[in-house]
DNA sequence: CTGAAAGCGCTAACAC
DNA sequence: GTGTTAGCGCTTTCAG
């Protein structure tokens, strides 16, 4: 491992020389810039960050805590983070938490150490004046922890009006809701949303609690259908449920949508590869995900933040199965 | 921020003893460790890892590039990857390299610059002397990089040799294989095993090129069946091919599987969410990204490594696409 | 058993 | 314009 000494050595010029060059900071002769640059190149130089970390307590790390990458609404988040941190020099490091607050603050903690620049977060389980106390840049993405932590959300509950209404003006008369899980904010927007329009519009309903589990949700499907044979309409908090949901009625021997009619919510590819494929409430995830990093960026280059609260639209997207 | 001085100061000890407690080295006195301890504690001192990094030249971090996260295929790796490392106090960066050859290099750049301790490659279009050439603990995954590389990959012509026997078993005269992206190992690999059983067993067959796209997939397919409307089986090189494939079969009104039986390749979660469920090779994938975090950190912590070549069994998957 | 001090690689005063 | 030097926070000789 070559370093600055080496360079300064083989330049003939002193450490601090090199050091300017390397920052375009101060005065230095066109004469030095050069020998310096040549070094540079003929040693194959590159500063070591980790030194550079140490002095300036800043890493060009980020953190990304999310429950599940496994979980199919989270790669493009994820993708969309890595993306926007990679144009702006950025490398994230990727934490699973699975919804344990013990995962989440063991991991914290360590990226904390690690002198990471700041976090997006994508779970929340701590208690949120834990995350008050720590002064480092933090973004809540789906999910809202603090208003004092810039937040970026779909809008769940609207999503879930507009989700029920299609479902109606599609003449069913009774649904059933697969609600997420209980205490996930967005899922919770997502089920009062869905009660809202419900008793609004006098139409008779049902729901279940699941989680984003798809055997869950069949299994959930079934026991409804046990219990109220009249169901003619599902939505489900997520479109990995909706997906659990079709193959209970696929089970049940009933016609999605002649005898059955499924919206999800997310709007992830798996909905386009179903068959028949999933009438879904569509998430700007990608955009949510730059939004997320961009704000984090912001807050770590101390460039000011107008809003705080980001609601990005959702959209009903109409396919097979209404 | 509370550094070590301060422990050392608030303990009345010096900043050797403080370090000395902190790692179990040398020789302290019960009452001096004892002071320490409660230092430590009443000022709620953690160490920083990055002055650590910088003297012991190692960081615990690894890298992990794989080409899309967002190719459900991944995740799953991904996050084998992220619980191994977490196990052992390891924090994994991650990085999307969308198979191009200049975002590796640049991403295997900076890696080096954060001292990350090694990394797990799931994607290799760099010459592969340029990895050579780096003195850092590699572990190629799913991919083929070099003999001097640990490697650890599925038997990826067996499992294609399998399902290619399993449709022939089946009662299909008339088979197409969706090959995966011509030039990336595993997928070529599936195309060869392929071919082979094909020839054998002297069936008819026809190939198409395809990426992991579920549009192209679709598309191929129906160019196809225009051309040759007399398949009736379908060796897909991925779940996801598989799932475009059954979208093409569902346009043209072929019934699954009475019409074509279709077999995929990867084995995961999406294949039981189609419906009908999609019968496949099923790849050990969550294994294989544990033993790849391993092989790196065997490396890593200078233990011996036995084999460099991995190879995991994969397995038929029927359900009910054939 | 414990402390002083050098040094990991880099940056930024502060002199000259 | 350029060099000297004191740290950033931690570990580890080397004396005592």
């Amino acid at each position: 491992m070559t370093t600055i000494k080496d360079v300064a050595n083989y330049a003939n010029v002193s450490v601090a020389t090199v050091s300017r060059v390397l920052n375009n900071k101060g005065y230095i002769s066109k004469t030095a810039e050069e020998a310096v640059l040549k070094a540079i190149k003929e040693l194959d130089y590159r500063p070591n960050s980790v030194a550079r970390s140490l002095y300036h307590k800043t890493s060009n790390m980020i953190g990304l805590l999310m429950p599940d990458i496994t979980n199919p609404f989270f790669p493009e988040l994820a993708r969309a983070v890595e993306d926007v941190a990679m144009s702006y020099g950025y490398t994230v490091v990727f934490c699973n938490t699975d919804e344990e607050m013990e995962k989440e603050k063991t991991y914290f903690e360590a990226l904390k150490q690690k002198y990471v620049d700041g976090m997006i977060l994508t779970t929340s389980n701590m208690d949120s004046t834990k995350y008050d106390e720590f002064d480092i840049p933090l973004v809540a993405l789906d999910r809202i922890i603090s208003e004092r932590i810039p937040t970026v959300v779909s809008e769940n509950k609207k999503g879930a009006m507009e989700a029920t209404q299609h479902l109606i003006e599609r003449d069913c008369k009774y649904i059933a809701h697969l609600r997420g899980p209980v205490g996930v904010r967005p899922a919770d927007d997502r089920y009062n949303g869905f009660i809202e329009i419900a008793e609004k519009e006098g139409i008779g309903y049902v729901t279940a609690d699941t989680q984003f589990s798809i055997e869950l949700a069949e299994e959930k499907t079934l026991e409804l259908f046990q219990s109220h044979p009249e169901i003619d309409g599902i939505f489900a908090s997520s479109d990995v449920t909706a997906a659990g949901a079709m193959h209970a009625l696929f089970k049940l021997n009933k016609q999605v949508p002649q005898d059955v009619k499924i919206v999800g919510f997310d709007g992830i590819p798996l909905g386009t590869m179903l068959v028949p494929s999933l009438t879904t409430i569509q998430q700007s995830i990608y955009k949510m995900g730059e939004k997320a990093t961009q704000l984090l960026i912001d807050q770590i280059e101390q460039k000011a933040i107008d809003t705080y609260y980001h609601e990005f639209p959702t959209s009903l997207v109409v396919r097979h199965t209404t």
